[in-house]
Formats: C-alpha cells, sequence, structure tokens
DNA sequence: TTAATAAGTGAGGATATCCTCACCTTGGAG
DNA sequence: CTCCAAGGTGAGGATATCCTCACTTATTAA
C-alpha cells in the first residue's frame, strides 16, 4: 500500500497535458491562499482560477490539506536552494554583510513565492508541516552561524538562530504590512538591530 | 439608527443574569479562538462552553465576528492600561530595565489573555481592528522612547517603536512554540538583543 | 398580584463547501 | 486506424455551519 488518502493519494500527472494542469492548478492555489487565506479559499475558486472543473482539481489533490501541502512542499525545496547559496557565499562576508545578507532574504523569497510564507506563518490546517519547514530553517541558519562563530556552543548559536529567525520574521512583517510610512527607514533599522546582535554573536 | 447589524446590533444586558451570560460567553469564546482558532471555531462549540444555548449567544452576540470583535475591544482596554503602568514607571528605568520590562511585556499579556495575541496576529476577519490595535500599540511605544530619547527625531523613534514592536512579537512567538528546546536562553538572547538595539537608540 | 420586558431555548431553514461519481474526451502506442 | 488509459467534466449528495424564530421562562416594576 503505498500511499493513503488522509496523506497523499493524488494521481500523480503522466502525461504533459497533466503536468500542465497541475502547474495551473497550484498556481491558482497560491493565488487563492494568499488573497483570501487557507481557510477562506474554496475548492471551487481553485479550480476557476486554473481554468479547471472542480473534477480535473479533484482529480490530482483529493483534499484542500494536501493540496496547500504540495504547494508548501514545492516551495520547501525552492527555499532550502537559496539558503544554501547563502551558505556558499557566507564565508566572505563582514558582519555588515550577514545582516544586509539575513535581514532581506525572507523578503525577498516572499516577493517570488508569497504564499510560502503565508502558509508557513498561518496556524492553519498544515500546522505538522510549517512547523518543520521553520524547524529545518532555524537548523540551516544555526549551521550558518556555527561555521562563522566556531568558539560558540551549540547553545548559544542555537539561541542566536532563534533570534535571528525571529529578526528576519520581524522584517517581513514590516515589509509586508500595507501603507505604513517611513517603511523603508524601519526595515534599515531592523537590519541595523540585526547588525548589532551579530557583532555581539560573533565576538569582533 | 443608533446601530447597524454588520457592526453592532446585539442586544446589551441590563439585568445581573445577562451580564454573567455575556461574560460566560466571551470566556467561551476565548478558550475555543485559542483552541482552534478564529476560523475553525462554531457558533455552537462557544455557546455549549459556556453552558448556554445557542439562541442566547446569538441574543448577544448576532454574528462570529461580532463575538471576536467585543472580544478584543474588551482584551484591547486592559492592554492599554497595561501600556500605561509601563508609560508610569520607564522615567526612573536604566537601558537595560528597558529591555527587562518592554521583552517580556507581550509574554505577560498573553498569559493573562491567551485569545488577544491569536486575535490579533490572525489575519482572519476583524483584520481592521487588529490593524488598529497594532497601529496604536506602536504609537504608545513611539511615545516611550520619546520621552526616553527627546534628541531623536520623530521618524527615528518612529522607526525605533517598529522594531521594538517587531522584538516583542518575536518574544512572543519564541514564548509560544511548544517543546522548544533552550527556550529560556533563546528569551534571554532575545532580550539582550533588543537591549543592545535600545543603547543605540538612546545613546548612551 | 399582575403586567411587561429581559432572558432562554432548540428545531430547523438557508446557505455554502467539500468531495464523489458516472460519463465523456483526448492523444499516444501498437 | 483502433484501443485504452490518462485526463476532463459538472450535477448533485453529504455534511456542516450560520443564523432565525416562534415560543417559554425568569425577573423586575407598579
Amino acid at each position: 500500500m503505498p500511499s493513503q488518502k488522509s496523506t497523499d493519494a493524488r494521481r500523480k500527472p503522466q502525461r504533459q497535458r497533466g503536468h500542465e494542469r497541475v502547474a495551473a492548478l497550484l498556481e491558482a492555489a497560491a493565488s487563492c491562499f494568499v488573497d483570501k487565506g487557507y481557510e477562506a479559499t474554496t475548492m471551487t475558486e481553485v479550480a476557476a482560477r486554473a481554468g479547471a472543473a472542480i473534477g480535473s482539481l479533484y482529480q490530482f489533490f483529493p483534499t484542500k490539506e494536501i493540496l496547500a501541502r504540495a504547494l508548501l512542499e514545492q516551495y520547501a525545496q525552492d527555499f532550502y536552494a537559496q539558503l544554501g547559496k547563502l551558505a556558499e557565499q557566507s564565508p566572505h562576508w563582514t558582519t555588515q554583510k550577514w545582516a544586509e545578507q539575513l535581514c532581506p532574504f525572507l523578503i525577498a523569497f516572499r516577493k517570488r513565492h508569497p504564499a510560502f510564507v503565508m502558509l508557513v506563518e498561518s496556524s492553519a490546517t498544515p500546522a505538522a508541516d510549517a512547523m518543520t519547514i521553520r524547524r529545518r530553517f532555524r537548523a540551516e541558519l544555526q549551521a550558518l552561524l556555527t561555521r562563522r562563530a566556531p568558539h560558540r556552543s551549540q547553545d548559544e548559536t542555537y539561541a542566536a538562530a532563534v533570534v535571528v529567525q525571529q529578526m528576519m520574521k520581524g522584517a517581513v512583517a514590516i515589509h509586508a504590512e500595507p501603507g505604513m510610512p517611513g517603511k523603508q527607514a524601519a526595515l534599515a533599522q531592523m537590519q541595523h538591530a540585526m547588525q548589532g546582535y551579530l557583532h555581539g554573536v560573533f565576538g569582533d
């Protein structure tokens, strides 16, 4: 029994047309989630935005939760890939560059995939998946920090990773708030705060 | 026409029993919101947890949104009152004390009223109310900072208030995450980060 | 006591969403 | 060309939630 309904029983596309449909459906789902949130988006509207019949949607995604999880999984891969690029470049960074790179990182990713932060942050249904992603994100941050500050203990770099993660989240929240005056100045201050904190962690 | 259905057309309690009912209903609603989130809580369960009939609930709160707004309004009053206490004491604080007081502030309030942060943070229905609360919260923070750092411009203290607000949110997120190892150390680091940032803002 | 109003009740109507299913269409392999 | 599985379709069943309403009970004022 290779698959169960409750987790992932969707029929995987075999022909090219199937793959195109699935891509369109996922894109439509992302669009709906961004516009209305997870709970408020309806399967009917997802199908409509994809230009597909409701039956087609259910052929590939038997459940709204499975649909969201598929979207999350797709984004998570790209997310970790971007993090990997950071890991490659980080050895050459000054402390200032660390803040310049880390602070806007989530903002940039949210620009590429607006639904990602929404689904990970939302306390909606795929809560377990979101938690997994947040934990791994934190672990990758810790690995980055440990390489830069080997004199710090694991406990110390872990706590620092938690703080940096929350600061990145804060930067996204600032960036995403509609109609905030002086948004650029606030983001600069957030970055400044992160730089000051990293300065203390790195001990330089 | 003193009231409209869409905003607040509830029959206000006149007798003592009515006030008790309303209190029980609000408490039950808060409990449901905390357990299941705004969208997922049903009016039926709110009534059940309050030991009331569904009809009684609708007598005082004709809509789930009105129910949530009433809860938010009640909490907001307490929230601003607590902020006021901070404002009274803040003139005597060292920079370290500022971080010690501000960083755990939201955590403490969340312990008193777990549904408050949930409703304000959630992108659920009363989005406008939540935005209003966040904005006023930020304005009060700015007032606090302006009194402490009069040499800073309004733009500067506003940006600082935004940063401090996000750090407080981050502290709550850390505190609220279930099963995080080294949570106390992470919270201490968050506080340390805020202290370092305020140090720069205050210029001491 | 009696009348009037607040408060209480729960079956059920209206609506909306998730999801199924029986049937149809398409396109590539043999 | 034929066949068959992948892909497509949308009416409608199952379910759940919001909310109403006609009616009963409690409490206060006169």
